[in-house]
Order: structure tokens, then sequence, then C-alpha cells
DNA sequence: GTCTATAAAAGGATAGAC
DNA sequence: GTCTATCCTTTTATAGAC
């Protein structure tokens, strides 16, 4: 998982794999078909993952659902921090990079952008009236996605996590706007 | 440009640029010291040409400062369906596909970005008094970015386009809501 | 400037002993 | 299950004739 996330996965050698689990090639082939199979060994444990290693952590001590949606986004933050703003979303990394990939990957991939989102739109339905009502909240929650990614891309390239910053502060002007519409306009 | 845009970087071979520009490898070596080299000279060729190759196209026949952000992202909507959801933005391919760039890499990325956004930011301020005052147009223009590059990774990842609509359309809520403040609560 | 041939290294994967 | 050795391909880059 590691060297996947740090250098993607063309970077990633076997030599690289067999060295950092300090394992011989005679045993990675004996688990595994090939390289791309550790891949998607790798997808699925953060499918399988993603509550215990991502959003239990993020959410400790945070029970309001809007506030847990800010509290995710302040996980990566010091994720993008920690690194030195070099490592970002490791699933958005290798969505970018693999162009056409195997339909096992790729489906793999967009199961864990869909376990995201889901999450998420979780939260925002736990929300109930704090937005509109006609609010479509799966789109929403693919909005927050897209600020996640797109705030870790720039910041990423430009190393700089303000950019980060920026583009969550710009999505929580939008949670503000549309909870005073919830507010004012709501139930006409 | 298309090699690394439809294959990325990494997977596009000396051997293949050759095959594409129809000439032998004496020749690709004699203008270009290495692989990289043809990278950044892609890369400045987007810096320099984002007017006439991206702007001006999708910018046609539009005059209206914050309809022409809807119409650049119209742009890329074109481009995603023309390549059945296949290929995205070459830059953000670029930059997450690249974990630690050369510097002279990251820098020329960071400088497209910066181009794009610097565009974005011009309608934001040519929007003048429809956006509340206090707006702060340029990390409104890096969200529109976010929402470009968030919704053009789901939309390629999951094969719809559907995702880029969707985050598309939440922006313009955004915009919406931006314009409705501006309106009723400007210059109380 | 362009050509062909080739060097030199790295990559994924396999063989077969243990 | 793990080990070492190695095959085969691909890849970047260079050499030197034309």
């Amino acid at each position: 998982m590691d060297l996947f996330w740090e250098k993607g996965y063309g970077a990633t050698s076997i030599a690289d794999l067999l060295k950092a689990a300090e394992v011989n090639s005679g045993s990675l082939y004996h688990f595994f078909p090939g390289k791309q199979d550790v891949l998607l060994a790798v997808l699925e444990a953060y499918r399988t993952g993603i509550r215990e290693r991502l959003l239990d952590p993020a959410w400790e001590g945070v029970d309001d659902p809007l506030e847990r949606i800010f509290a995710l986004l302040a996980a990566y933050r010091r994720m993008v921090v920690e690194t030195d703003c070099l490592f970002g979303c490791p699933i958005g990394s290798i969505a970018l990079e693999l162009h056409e990939p195997d339909p096992a990957v790729r489906e793999l991939l967009a199961v864990n952008f869909s376990g995201w989102t889901g999450a998420v739109r979780e939260c925002l339905e736990a929300a109930g009236d704090r937005l509109p009502p006609q609010t479509d909240r799966q789109a929403l929650a693919e909005f927050v996605l897209c600020t996640m990614e797109g705030g870790i891309m720039q910041a990423r390239t430009h190393r700089d996590v303000g950019y980060f910053d920026r583009a969550v502060a710009q999505l929580g002007t939008h949670f503000e706007l549309l909870a005073l519409t919830a507010q004012e306009r709501g139930n006409p």
C-alpha cells in the first residue's frame, strides 16, 4: 500500500515490493499471479478498510454529521502536511495514472470512490433539514470528493497546502449558503 | 502532446514518440537531451497555447464572464465525451502520475494550473458586483479547477460523464447562491 | 539532421532446488 | 512456502555512418 501511495503503480517495481516486504520473488509469485494482482489486493484493502483506517480515526470525537465531512477533509490535510505535500489520495493518484486500466482495476477504483462518497452522503442525509429539502445529497457528496481531490492535486503541484485550505474554505461557504437557504427559504 | 495525454508520461515510450512523429531516435535526441525534455516542451506548449487552444474555442460567442466559466467546463465535458470518458485533463493526469517530479516539471505543471485559474479569476473579477464584494476570487477560481479536475477524475473512473455533470451542477448552485447573496445581502 | 545498429540497464516473470 | 539464478522483453539512450 505504502509504495503505490508514495510512488504510484508504474513507478513501483517488483524489486521495490520485494525489498519492502523483505521477501523474494518466489514468495510473491506464489501468492500473486502478477504485479496487477498486488494492486487489486491493495485496492481491495482500501475498500474494506475505509472505516477502520480512514473514517473512524477522522471522526473520533466528532458527532455532528456536517462537522464530520470537514473532519474527513482535515484528515486528508494532515496527510498532505505530514508528507510535505508529496503524497495525496492514493485512489485518486492511481485513478489518473492508469489511463486504460484493466476492468478489474477500474472497477475497484470506482468502488473505492463510491465508498467514500457513500459515507459522505450518509452524513448529508443525517443533516436532515439543515440542508434544503431538494438537495441532491449524492451529487453533493461527489462534489465534496471533487473538492478534496482537486485541492490535493493543486496543493501537491504547488507544494503549498494553502491550495487545499482555500478549496475546503470554498466548500465551507457553499455549505453555509445551503444552510442559510434551508433556513430562510425552506418549506415556504 | 497527444501521447502523453492518452497514455500518460510513464506509459509513453520513446519508441511510441518516434513512431507517432515518424522520425528515428537520432533525430529526437538531436533536439531533446532526453524524454523528460520532451515533456517539458509539451508542458510549455500547453502553457503558451492556453488561449489559442483552450480558451478562445471555448469562449467563442460567449461574452458574459460567468457564462464563460461554464463554457470552459463544457469544453472539458466535450473532451471527456469524445474520448468515451478515457482522457481527461492532461495537466491533472501528469500532475498526479509523477509523485516526485523534477523541479522543472513540477514548476511547469504549477504554472499551467496558475494560468488556468488566472483566466477563471479574470472572469470572476469581470463579474463585479454579481458576486459578494468580499469574495476571494482567486480562491473561487481554484475551486472551479477543483470541480473540473474532481469531476473528470470521477467521470473517467466510473466511465460516466454524469459524475462530471453533477459536479458542474453543484458548482452552478454555488454560483447561484453567491449571486443571491450579492443581491440580497450585498452592501448592507 | 537523419539513418541504422546497438549498448546498457531495468523491468516483469519463471525455473527448479530445497 | 521460500530460495537463488536467470530468462526475456522493453526501455532509454548512444555511436557512428551518411
